[in-house]
DNA sequence: CGCGCTCGATCTGAAACACGA
DNA sequence: CTCGTGTTTCAGATCGAGCGC
């Protein structure tokens, strides 16, 4: 078999001095003539010695971050943890994943736990407010839990937070739709258990209740968030709603199927039909005809959570301990062909 | 401010026993008499007391794995990470992820000594063979480096390595436009310094080949796997190779740009243009219309490389160590509406 | 620059105890 | 009473690095 891999003592042991001039070397520190420092550091690579993270996690302060999250098949959710990686990579700092095995998953004491044991610094909390979950979370944690950051829940709900305004982005594209000239807008939700679900109906249905219409139970219908659940939600749509002439889709995903449903259904857009979505995914502007849509920064989202909680480890920040700390960010309506009935499609 | 976290050795004094009995309780030994077991249990509870992970691993093997991947906006990487993290939850193993922040990223030697710091136990290497690449990796390992799976690359390469055979299901697709009586095939590939991409092509102009078909210049572009690229390549092929009647893209994102673009120059799919792609992306059976594609199980690709650093551990296995170990798995091809002139479309 | 101790857990060897022969 | 046998427990050394002196 090959030997055991070197230790600081091996490397002390080669370079005829101890281990705490090796140990220094290591750290940076100035108190080593050059001479040793390059001979140490010829040696070090010589024998290819790596310290060991367990050992010096003994006696510092750890640079590991948790991330729980849940639906990595979402692409918001992949590119939300794409940010996150990149940004925590930035800054020297180790992550550690943790994958909700299914959206009602609320029993994630062990997540956590098993997040603590590793010492992580900060944990960043991905997965949606779903249900009573909340609840749940809180009553998970333990004494002594590192920071948590939540992303894309209620802010109220939190003390440390980061969301979008799913409410405001949906005010805005139905607000659109509305100024476009379309009389019935219908509206297919993400699951109701959901908070930013609720926050986008709420949007749109205030939308419309703005300006001057009323709001029907059968202009809303429910998905999943599944492209599958799109199409169910607008065949329903087309038969309880047969006056409807734009709807507003609460994801980009399930707006595809409306288009595809449409078509099949020989309905134009955006003549006889206006379609707006949710989300800003790159595809949608290829969708045909290219999609309305409200743009969520999930990068910017991911990398300003790595942020946070570095921003918490600076001393004079753990002093003030600041009681909520919420950041909301603005997302962009991004008009395309599929709700401009007035123009040329592109 | 609040207590340090409490240690085993608090727990030990609570209880009125050694440490060591804790420890014992805490790795489930038998030699614990019921009642001394139970009371540990409840103080440890009470105190809210959790292991180091840190501590531990100083004596112990460890049970963290390390990821190696690019491109997180990809569905298919995304997708394949979902498969990693169940899969290695299931088996009570932690996860250590690390992002390159591109494909070209040749210098990965800090990530792997990073990831060896860590003590891992295996890594596995999900980031793309792209140009001398593989050199570099292989230059970059370090002696007492831990098994490292190699997933999606040239299972040529590497001694462990899961890969999906993309001469197959390019060839496989290739075929069935032929099938389909389609006449001049053009194809949009990967960027072919990605093996992948190679692979696919060649799947392609062998299965003209062996259809009796020559294969032209003007018949193949190449894409960089993006949406837009796509938009591109196939503009390209339109003035380059009019008389097209049918296209193989080497990815579903790619195709949707396709559809796009044929769409808007008035092209009816699949009577006056077949469209294949490539991937199976749950999306693709709402493009419009239905997209003819190649499916990937990339879930399943995640849980099996776990599975298989996981087998390295077993005892008996280490021993024989096996020179080779390939694993190949293949497509499955999805006959959708995109290439079906001969029918209604669905 | 180095010695010796420390971090928090695990491992080793052996002690303390109960039991029946 | 002593001796083995087996169970339960403990004190002390130990892992690899960092820190004070």
């Amino acid at each position: 078999m090959q030997p055991p891999r070197a230790t600081i003592k091996d490397v002390a042991r080669a370079c005829g001095v101890s281990t705490q001039t090796i140990s220094r070397v290591l750290n940076d520190r100035v108190d080593v003539s050059p001479a040793t420092r390059e001979k140490v550091l010829a040696v070090i690579d010589q024998m290819g010695y790596l310290p060991s993270a367990y050992a010096r996690g003994m006696r510092q302060q750890s640079s590991t971050l948790g991330v729980v999250l849940a639906g990595l098949q979402h692409k918001g959710i992949s590119t939300t943890l794409k940010g996150i990686t990149l940004e925590a990579q930035n800054y020297g700092l180790d992550l550690i994943l943790k994958e909700l095995p299914s959206f009602e998953a609320t029993n994630m004491k062990p997540l956590i736990q098993s997040l603590m044991t590793q010492q992580v610094m900060g944990i960043i909390y991905a997965a949606p407010e779903v249900g009573d979950n909340w609840v749940q979370v809180q009553k998970s944690i333990p004494p002594h839990c590192p920071p948590i950051v939540y992303l894309k829940g209620n802010p109220a709900s939190a003390p440390l937070s980061i969301s979008i305004d799913n409410y405001q982005g949906a005010y805005l594209v139905s607000n659109h739709l509305i100024a476009q000239g379309y009389q019935n807008i219908a509206h297919i939700s993400g699951p109701l258990d959901w908070f930013e679900a609720r926050e986008r109906r709420r949007g749109w249905s205030q939308a419309l209740r703005d300006a001057g219409r009323s709001v029907g139970d059968n202009s809303l219908q429910e998905g999943s968030w599944d492209t599958a659940s799109g199409h169910n939600a607008f065949t329903k749509l087309l038969k309880g709603f047969p006056e409807m002439d734009a709807v507003f889709v609460a994801n980009d995903q399930m707006a595809l199927a409306v288009l595809s449903c449409a078509w099949q259904h020989g309905l134009k857009v955006p003549e006889q039909l206006g379609v707006a979505g949710f989300d800003g995914i790159s595809e949608s502007a290829y969708f045909i005809p290219s999609l309305t849509t409200v743009k969520q920064d999930f990068r910017g989202l991911g990398a300003l959570a790595v942020r946070k909680i570095k921003q918490l480890q600076e001393p004079e920040m753990s002093s003030s301990k600041v009681g909520a700390d919420t950041t909301i960010l603005t997302p962009e309506l991004i008009i395309r062909a599929s709700t401009q009935r007035s123009i040329e499609r592109a």
